[in-house]
RNA sequence: GCCGCGUUGGUCAAGGGGUUAAGACGCCUCCCUUUCACGGAGGAAUCACGGGUUCGAAUCCCGUACGUGGUACCA
């Protein structure tokens, strides 16, 4: 059998969306499986809507994710080059020999013609223009003119096109891994151009053409291409490749979480969630669109929760490693159906991500977080330790801003407000007394910590539930956070001492007024 | 309009003729925790509809509805 070879080919227009990422996912877990090669294609074949920084943004964004393309525009094989554009001229060979053989022909109708025929249709209220076997024969191309007339209009350089001819009344059956077998009638559709008026390939042409020559063994793509797959089959029998022909995967779709339609690139903004796994700037709006990265994720939940969207393995296991996906990863239980995004599963699937990982994993995530955030980190075992405290609240990486940089950064804001009701002089002689004591223990752990703290509480015949709280806004400046005496454990010292003075006299200076 | 694909709780889903129809997210209750989480124990909630086939249908068949995709010199 030959070598698994799967390529992912998006289209460079814009930012990659999970839809796209989840694709190419599977294209490489499939691979890795199989012991194959994932091949990255940049189908740049469309001039008009072509992004110049928008493959360099899909390679950052695949390599983010973890998956490394074994041949690419940035990492020649043997079956290069991988950009379509520079694959221009192979092209034409395969669509002229195509005329040759009566599969297909030159038309030379412009656009605009076509455009206002199509205009004249729809005021006539009826269906859209099908340029098909029901047509062709009245329209300009090298069908209805004579020979002699196509020649001299090539000869003179007239702009035109190539044209695949589908026969009408044809049956095309094909097998897809996901869907069965799937029987359509040519009668639907159209004479598609494989070939456009500045030589570029359409996708049609050049997708088999170059899986083809890729070796392509197995094509994955969105369920959107279901109703062109019969020009694709066509083409690969057309073209005498039926042997080598690829299995056709094609994916369900990923759609929007509240109702209709595939998920979309405007659907992040609307609804408050990334749609990409990197931040995309919109060239042309300046419209700047958070990724999952910068919200917080962890590459690893990313894949996995993608993974699983459309995919499980038969078990109850949810959380796999890329290693874990990759050797249970199977097509026969993708499932044939589109599936809603939920970001609030997807920030489940990140939660369990943080809890599972070590602290040194999370470390520089955090110690660039905090970076970003300038926060200082003094001393690098001290965040190692606050990570390791704090890491099970905190269900996307940004929340470690709150859940940990009172360590590291005295509160700015303290919450007097919830503890000035209940304050009393008793209390106050309570930490007074408090401090005394911690400035005297030799042994700084939380443990240690409590022990005192109860203790005062007792002879002073307090309630430690009174007490607590306040200890907790004066060390943090909330509500929120792990327990106190681990917080005091990790701040030192002069730091907790400092701190409890402080509150001490904010407090009393509040309650007098 | 036409053509394709699909349909198990709100969402992701297991199950593919006989099950009390798993599990997860979210939601609710309780326990743990003198913050909040984590953790633990419970709960509400589902086979789109109508016909067949069958002793028996979520499961097979046919319709309908709904959803979704395509119908470009876009991919």
């Amino acid at each position: 059998m030959n070598k698994v070879r799967v390529r992912f080919a998006p289209s460079p227009t814009g930012g990659l969306h999970v839809g796209g990422v989840r694709t190419a996912l599977y294209n490489y877990l499939f691979a890795k499986k199989n012991n194959g090669d994932f091949v990255l294609r940049i189908e740049d074949t469309d001039q008009s809507r072509y992004v110049p920084v928008a493959e360099q943004y899909i390679i950052d964004c695949l390599a983010w994710c973890g998956i490394e393309p074994d041949e690419g525009p940035h990492k020649e094989g043997l079956y290069g080059p991988y950009r379509q554009s520079e694959r221009k001229v192979l092209y034409r060979k395969y669509a002229e020999e195509l005329v040759k053989n009566g599969h297909a022909y030159y038309a030379f109708d412009t656009p605009e013609e076509i455009e206002a025929l199509r205009e004249k249709l729809r005021a006539e209220g009826k269906n859209n223009l099908q340029y098909g076997h029901a047509v062709r024969l009245n329209m300009r191309n090298s069908l209805s003119l004579s020979p002699e007339e196509t020649e001299a209009l090539i000869k003179i350089g007239f702009p035109h096109v190539i044209r695949i001819k589908i026969n009408p009344d044809e049956f095309v059956s094909f097998k897809d891994v996901i869907r069965g077998d799937v029987n359509m009638d040519t009668n639907g559709v159209d004479d598609k151009v494989l070939l456009k008026a500045d030589g570029m390939p359409t996708y049609h042409l050049a997708v088999v053409v170059d899986d083809y020559l890729m070796k392509i063994t197995h094509a994955f793509r969105g369920e959107e291409w279901l109703p062109s797959a019969p020009v694709h089959v066509l083409l690969w029998k057309y073209l005498g490749w039926q042997k080598q022909m690829p299995k056709w995967v094609h994916l369900p779709l990923i759609l929007k979480p509240d109702g209709n339609g595939k998920l979309s690139k405007r659907d992040g903004e609307r609804l408050g969630f990334p749609v990409f796994a990197l931040e995309w700037k919109d060239a042309n709006s300046g419209v700047v669109m958070k990724g999952f990265k910068e919200l917080g994720f962890l590459p690893e939940a990313f894949i996995n929760m993608l993974a699983l969207l459309g995919w499980n393995d038969g078990t109850e296991k949810e959380i796999f490693s890329k290693d874990e996906l990759i050797e249970r990863f199977s097509l026969e239980r993708i499932h044939s159906s589109g599936a809603k995004f939920d970001f609030e599963k997807a920030k489940w699937f990140n939660h369990e991500w943080i809890k599972k990982s070590s602290p040194s994993h999370l470390f520089p995530y955090i110690k660039d977080l905090f970076e970003q955030k300038e926060i200082t980190i003094k001393d690098y075992h001290q965040l190692e330790n606050v990570i390791s405290l704090v890491k099970d609240r905190c269900t996307l990486l940004t929340d470690f801003i709150e859940q940990a940089q009172f360590f590291f950064v005295k509160p700015q804001q303290i919450d007097i407000a919830s503890i000035l009701s209940k304050w009393n002089d008793q209390k106050n002689l309570f930490f007074t007394e408090l401090i005394r004591t911690y400035q005297l223990t030799d042994v700084w752990n939380a443990t240690e910590l409590e022990n005192a703290f109860k203790e005062i509480a007792s002879i002073n015949q307090l309630k430690t539930g009174e007490l607590m709280l306040p200890l907790r806004i004066m060390l943090v400046g909330g509500k929120y956070g792990p327990g106190v005496f681990d917080i005091a454990a990790i701040l030192e010292k002069p730091e907790t001492v400092n701190r409890i003075e402080h509150g001490l006299s904010l407090l009393n200076t509040e309650s007098k007024t």
